[in-house]
DNA sequence: GTAAGTAGTTACCAATAGGTAATTAGTTGC
DNA sequence: GCAACTAATTACCTATTGGTAACTACTTAC
């Protein structure tokens, strides 16, 4: 019983992993704080604040703690005066670059489509 | 005013595109729409629905007018009887094929990760 | 002592997403 | 007529997301 299923073993264990992709990069957030990092490097908490337009500290916090417990972001601590805090990715949210690169083109190509097909119709 | 990015215009364009494509894939099920679709070529609605485990017809019919909206599916009624109707990817959809194989790819690469690392700390 | 900068946390609120269950409206088969 | 199929829609409810604003706690500069 519940074998309705058609579609392949690979194309659902395709499907998964597009799933928990997205799952890890889900919100309204998390994506420009994964482009700052990729595209910056590092950041300490109010200059990634300061980078990313609109967010609340709150939500930066929330967004930050939830990368950290997937090991996408990683947070050090500097024992300097005033202490500061630096974000960055880890190897493995170093390892989205094709996932970022695909979906930065494929969004900026869609952008232009868009705009091309509202100059065709107006 | 407001110049308080140091983030280049090509990190911002990318940003923005990333954001773009996320918000078009956005929600629980528009993953897996996309990648039945995309595996399999056409589905009739409840067909769909039936491949897609748990999702409600409801959401399926909101899920799928969101794409439609989007031109990222396409969506025709076949003069049958008893009337059927077809969902398909758009060549726009089908364009998404670098994005939904770098993201199947790097969630089953995080996930082997994920499942290597529960071993080794077990 | 006061303002401003560090990194957050807390309480509260509103909007959205998504789930359940029933219903609509039409056709086919028995 | 009645069940079962087609493709949805509607009403209702709950949980999550994300926003505002204020507050903590500590340091430095004036």
């Amino acid at each position: 019983m519940a074998e309705k299923s058609k579609l392949s073993d690979s194309c659902l264990r395709s499907i998964q992993g597009i799933r928990d992709t997205q799952d890890l990069l889900s919100g309204k957030w998390k994506i420009p704080i994964i482009g700052a990092l990729y595209f910056n490097g590092k950041f300490r908490f109010m200059d990634l604040g300061r980078h990313i337009e609109g967010i609340a500290p709150k939500v930066l916090s929330k967004e930050l703690k939830d990368l950290e417990m997937n090991h996408l972001v990683k947070r050090t601590v500097k024992d300097t005066m005033p202490i500061t805090v630096e974000y960055e990715l880890t190897p493995q949210g170093r390892s989205l670059k094709k996932v970022i690169e695909a979906m930065g083109e494929w969004g900026t190509d869609y952008r232009k489509a868009v705009l091309a097909n509202a100059l065709e119709n107006s």
